[in-house]
DNA sequence: TCAAAAGTGTTAACCATACACCCATGC
DNA sequence: GCATGGGTGTATGGTTAACACTTTTGA
């Protein structure tokens, strides 16, 4: 079912990077392609934008579709479109980025999506079409969001300790934090209100327990409608 | 000359937001519509993109074409793909905001573009397709952005005074600023090296004229690699 | 009892804020 | 001489940064 115009028009495409942590890395997801071009490299997810589709739907479902993973936190990243970056043509790519909570949900478990993997940030493989950038250009998004806005908890598990949040934040920001001072700073944050002591503790750790925190999201969506910043 | 692909794609356009600022207002440069859709509406600048051509150049092209700008500071601000945004079907427009020193250059006088104009941000009219929420977006990051890069030089003369820096801040960010504090801020960045003072003054104002200034780019640049952060 | 990580305060340096008067110039 | 904006310093309060030991728990 041909479809004709008359201009020509470049394909549209959305791409995704869609990071985990899993307490001792930033992973991000990875497809190896199928098919040509660049057949048996490692690519992020990612495919053409249907014509009834917002961008936002599109890479859901290209994430679902090549991944199994859903109900991932998506923001929009930038948008690509050198002349020469799809040896097929003109193809313009709208990348996101995304954060997923490894340690709750058991991903990639049941999916037949055998072709997709975690890999840590640090270690990744040479990436299919000009992917590496759109991987340089979201790390780069990340370190820089996480400090002014409380991106980080879509990281970690609903319940978690604060040396998980803070290692969280050395892992991405690459620098270490002094303990003392992260704990004063994300405790009084807010008036004392955006972490949520849950009363319960880790279970099943070879030293002493730390409590569990969750983070107080309503709480922070009435104080930033009033202003309020969080910061570091 | 009709062009035929298997699946059926959207159009793909460039829009940009560019800012001006007179010493009274931040202003943006509009168009008026000629034909269909919104025949006669205000818009922003923009149009579709050639197959051979990068986003941005296509960008440069339209606002040339439609307003007689050149030279104009350019960034991508986000990429609106909302199904039904333009009545003529699917189109996703990947949107830039501009900088122009509205004082250097003699903006829009040779040109044939009698249908732009610069418009007060606080007092747009109605605006064609979706343009009223990529002005906001774009206002919006213009207010975040110029508090953490140099970016607000880019809408000054090459020469300025320490208040015309400091009405531009008040404008964009919408509060009054402490003189004092300012200056002190401002000449005592990186080492006292942003900011170059000519040795000139103003000329033709009815009271003690001021100190005239340029920014430092290069050594700008220089400490921005080593780590140096522009900050309010 | 040892290992491993949790939890906890104080001090000093720095930075942000608030604030008011005299100066130079043109009319 | 008056109106207009240019130019300047200090004191206070708050924030950040540096720093080390005791506690709890399981192995």
């Amino acid at each position: 079912m041909p479809h004709t115009y008359e201009y020509p028009r470049p394909s549209l495409t959305v791409d995704a990077v869609v990071f985990g942590f899993d307490d001792q890395d930033l992973k991000v997801l990875l497809i190896q392609r199928g098919l040509e071009p660049f057949q048996g490299k490692w690519a992020l997810p990612g495919g053409f934008v249907h014509m009834d589709e917002p961008l936002e739907a599109a890479v859901r479902r290209e994430l679902k579709e090549e991944t199994g993973l859903t109900n991932v936190f998506l923001e929009q990243l930038y948008t690509f479109g050198d002349v020469a970056r799809d040896p097929r043509g003109r193809v313009v790519s709208v990348a996101y980025y995304g954060l997923v909570k490894l340690a709750d949900h058991q991903v990639l478990a049941a999916t037949d999506a055998s072709n997709a993997a975690w890999f840590p940030v640090a270690e990744l493989p040479p990436l299919a079409f000009d992917h590496d950038r759109i991987m340089e250009a979201a790390h780069k998004r990340l370190q820089g969001k996480v400090r002014y806005q409380p991106i980080g908890f879509e990281l970690l598990p609903k319940k978690f300790t604060l040396s998980n949040l803070q290692h969280l934040y050395e892992t991405i920001l690459e620098r270490p934090l002094d303990k003392r001072n992260f704990r004063k700073k994300i405790l009084g944050m807010a008036g004392g209100d955006l972490l949520i002591d849950t009363g319960e503790i880790e279970q099943d750790v070879s030293h002493r327990a730390a409590r569990l925190f969750s983070f107080n999201q309503k709480r922070y969506q009435t104080l930033e409608k009033k202003g309020f910043n969080f910061e570091l």
